[in-house]
DNA sequence: CCGGACGCCTGTCGGC
DNA sequence: TGCCGACAGGCGTCCG
């Protein structure tokens, strides 16, 4: 799915669409997602306005007087703001019908995202309890990786992949911040230095924020609140590009398999 | 505590 | 052409 900069270009997209209109009707018309979706969602909704669009980790928080839908969108979810006449699809699970004649639609083919409701104004859940910093906050620091990561011998790869070290870091953009940062993802998390995490830390802030500029990555499913797919695919150094000629070197990419994921790699420029 | 594997689900693509 | 396995932006859970 969608990783952090893909939730952050729908947060932004479907802000202006939402905020300040009231929710009119709400439809599920499939409550099976990675967890079932809240009974009671169109009772707790309808009737409110929708005063803020919050992102924690790859979480969007709809915030409302009585209380917030909190929404992931998996491997396959994406939200689009359409007129409130338009037919759903096959995969449109949840519309949210507003005040002003448009639609919140939710779609998710793979069904792996999932929709919860949190009381009040509090962002109480178990599933946001434990998750790491926020990658493009001041607290991400190359001193905090290399604090956590002392001791550990997984590949630095699943490291930056941990949710609870660093949050929004997918596939995609943890090959890409590696390469950029010159450094193998199979080397052990615990036994690289304070400085390459000082790079580290900020390759991936620095590939997040470039692909948040360009509305994201789309490989198949991501699109935006209007439909239109995220550019930041051609921008890729690494990823999807297997076998090609490494932009700094010109040897062959690696393409291997890690904690069940593909990785791409230079074996010349990153050590 | 840590690390690795397994499912969840649908769609697509490559190989035979 | 058709079938079958592998794989796809995630992540909670289970097991050693």
């Amino acid at each position: 799915m969608p990783e952090l900069p893909e939730v952050e270009t729908t947060r932004r997209g479907v802000s202006p669409h939402v905020i300040g209109r009231r929710v009119v009707t709400v439809n599920v018309r499939e409550h099976r997602l990675r967890w079932p979706v809240p009974a009671d969602l169109a009772q707790r909704m309808t009737g409110e306005t929708v005063t803020a669009v919050d992102r924690r980790a790859k979480y969007l928080l709809f915030r409302t007087g009585r209380g917030s839908m909190m929404l992931h969108l998996g491997m396959s979810g994406s939200l689009r703001v359409l007129n409130a006449a338009s037919e759903p699809g096959p995969h449109d699970h949840v519309d949210l019908i507003l005040d002003h004649g448009h639609l919140l639609r939710y779609r998710d083919p793979r069904r792996f995202g999932s929709i919860h409701w949190l009381d009040g104004d509090e962002d109480h859940h178990a599933l946001l309890d434990q998750l790491g910093p926020e990658p493009l906050s001041d607290v991400f620091t190359g001193d905090l990786l290399f604090q956590l990561s002392r001791g550990r011998k997984a590949p630095v790869k699943n490291f930056i992949m941990d949710s609870h070290v660093v949050v929004g870091v997918g596939n995609i953009y943890a090959n890409e911040a590696l390469f950029l940062a010159g450094i193998h993802p199979q080397r052990a998390a615990g036994k690289i230095s304070a400085a390459r995490y000082q790079r580290l830390a900020q390759t991936i802030r620095q590939v997040l924020e470039q692909a948040i500029a360009k509305g994201g990555t789309t490989l198949r499913d991501f699109v935006n609140e209007s439909g239109s797919p995220g550019y930041f695919r051609h921008e890729l150094k690494v990823y999807g590009r297997g076998g090609e000629a490494c932009e700094g070197c010109g040897t062959a990419l690696k393409e291997i398999r890690l904690g069940q994921r593909t990785t791409v790699y230079c074996g010349r420029c990153q050590r």
